[in-house]
DNA sequence: TGGCTATTTGGCTATATTGCCAAATAGTAG
DNA sequence: CTACTATTTGGCAATATAGCCAAATAGCCA
């Protein structure tokens, strides 16, 4: 059969790898409370400062945040806030995994 | 100040990461509709079967998908269907995106 | 202009991911 | 037990990612 993978998978995979890193997860919840600059993100980071500008280029490039020069810096705002809808969600796997293990604790305990 | 990026971001990483494949993230979409076995999605994919297992491994893995043996085959079926209620917002950022392309073309041609 | 601040880019190494093949395993049907 | 089917595992090569340092760039301020 073949072929049902679709450009439509491919992109959002894309999106998705954009959000797959622990800092750049930290970065799309800090810019969904405020708009922040790179040197803001890189002291609450703890990272290099190119590392952190990677990051933002990597959500940028994904069209999850945008940028905008004022005086001197770079302020980096979250696109499309429907993201964090999303993290409830995670919290439901987490959540599911954390009840299943004990369960499996439980089982091993008897 | 350093460490802001909390254990539950790595967690939360982890499983976005998980999703973070076109093969998987088709998957996921598949198995929203109804359960399927290896076989079968390694047939509408395309890959090789041992691909396939692989990545259905990660989803398992994530805690995003559970199986079930039956008969000679094994099931797979989503565990927190609400994982499907994020594609809408892919679809927003896609469309965001795609927007601003025009609008960038749209400039040039001037 | 020259110095300063903020950010990005290039280069590099270490690590992780992907996907194929071949082989192992598990369980079913004769 | 044997043959067969379905799935997983191990190994390996190709590719991608992460993060640091050093260097480049961009814009502001005297």
């Amino acid at each position: 059969m073949k072929r049902m993978i679709k450009p439509q998978h491919e992109a959002r995979a894309k999106i998705i790898k954009a959000m797959a890193h622990p800092s750049r997860l930290f970065i799309i919840e800090e810019l969904n409370k405020k708009e922040r600059c790179v040197g803001e993100l890189t002291e609450m980071i703890g990272a290099d400062a190119s590392t952190v500008s990677k990051h933002l280029s990597v959500l940028k490039n994904a069209g999850l945040v945008f940028d905008e020069k004022r005086g001197n810096s770079i302020f980096y705002r979250l696109r499309c806030p429907c993201i964090m809808d999303f993290m409830g969600c995670l919290e439901d796997v987490l959540s599911a995994n954390a009840k299943e293990h004990a369960n499996i604790l439980k089982c091993c305990k008897k």
